[in-house]
DNA sequence: GGATAATTCAAACGTATGATTGAAACGGGC
DNA sequence: GCCCGTTTCAATCATACGTTTGAATTATCC
């Protein structure tokens, strides 16, 4: 029963054996998927001994819980704080305007991928890749993203109160999904839309976001009875 | 160099055997994923002699595209069909409306999973799992969407004259994702909303994938300067 | 109905995987 | 300086995988 209460105390040079696994597993999963990704691909990555994985993880499902131990936490922590913010700024029984919650929702995620660090950029693309897999490891952590999800479900429910609960889990669960495929691949856009899209910069990846969830989510609810569906949009 | 020409002449007795493998992979891949999906599960889930699969399709990789191979090509056809009957009714020259062009994107897949075959449902499942997934089974069919991404391109870019190429690029690439993260578990949709959505329902999802559609790429280019995000979307 | 091609089958091949073992090396506390 | 819990390491286990083989079986054609 290994609990390891100081792993280290010096650790100047580079960084613990653990975290060298889970930078590593972090971009092979990232690359390849977890089905082919391979513990001795991931030590090996690492630079350290096959059987590190187990005895630190205990096993490859470890492993994979073990990466979103490390990133799930500050990234939750972020949006959560970035929505008692919004909802301070509004004063206490207001209702979030809806272009204030969705940047609460997306600012956390597109910064801190944005930041120098690039293990949370494929943190990210493990994460909008589990939004359609199957198998243990992706139910493993169905409740990491459970809490999140609520809060912001009851801030868009609040600020959308032209649609029935129907419309809303629908665009709800739609817009999700669109920000899944982006975090899952973001350089796919960059090749489809041949370089007019850039998917580096954080501020635009924000505000193209903002624009996509307001557009779906605010979109009225029942068709009008016009047959013509021309863009409604710009005003 | 065995070249099937004539598989059978009767076939009255259930299926081909090629046909048994596909059937059974497509279930497996759409439940499992590729990787997950070993030969000695399809070929046991077909009753079919483990084999085959390399006989009929050559390898796993051929498996795979075979199946796309059968499915792909109903579905390009009504769907470009369904383009072209959109351009007729509005005349030659004419802009199709945003939301026809949507609802000839989105009817053919959503009606043809609706259909009594359970087949092109979970075809479907592992198409929208491509969308974000990696290795040579992806990459392998890329090229086919390509048609079908080009024409709507076209079509909803000229539906779209307020926007500039980013924002379109964007909008289209989300918007995709937002359809693919639907089709790749359309059971998650009725989980998560507790009931209120179902997605076994074709003119439900059709009608809110439009609605969601319409809201998203018409929405306006540039962000009014009113710092109030408020829902603009009722009118 | 016999030759010929297409298909099925059981068995095996070589390789890769996740996991485990037990000994060696390391580290801090006394 | 020795001891003990922690960590590393090479070696190995059992299993599962995709693929191949060659013989047996079945269908097709003349």
């Amino acid at each position: 029963m290994p609990t390891p209460s100081t792993p280290r105390s010096d650790r100047s040079s580079s960084s613990t054996t653990k975290e060298k696994i889970l930078d590593a597993a972090e971009e092979l999963f990232s690359e390849l998927g977890y089905d082919a990704t391979s513990l001795r691909a991931v030590t090996k990555t690492a630079g350290v001994n096959l059987a590190a994985v187990n005895y630190h993880c205990g096993s490859k499902l470890g492993l994979f819980r073990a990466i979103f131990e490390r990133r799930i936490g500050p990234l939750n922590r972020e949006r959560l704080a970035a929505l008692e913010r919004a909802r301070e700024r509004v004063g206490e029984g207001k209702v979030i305007p809806l272009g204030e919650v969705l940047r609460a929702f997306f600012e956390a995620p597109v910064r801190m991928a944005a930041r120098e660090d690039p293990g949370f950029r494929r943190f990210l693309r493990i994460a909008g890749r589990m939004q359609s897999a199957s198998g243990d490891h992706a139910n493993a952590l169905v409740p990491v993203f459970a809490e999140v999800r609520e809060h912001f479900h009851a801030a868009l429910r609040a600020a959308l109160p032209h649609l029935d609960d129907r419309d809303f889990s629908w665009r709800l669960h739609l817009l999700i999904g669109a920000m899944c495929t982006l975090f899952a691949d973001p350089q796919r856009i960059a090749i489809l839309s041949q370089g007019h899209c850039d998917p580096e910069n954080p501020d635009e990846v924000l505000a193209q976001l903002i624009a996509f969830g307001k557009g779906a989510l605010g979109a009225p609810s029942k068709e009008p009875l016009d047959e013509d569906g021309a863009a409604e949009g710009p005003a």
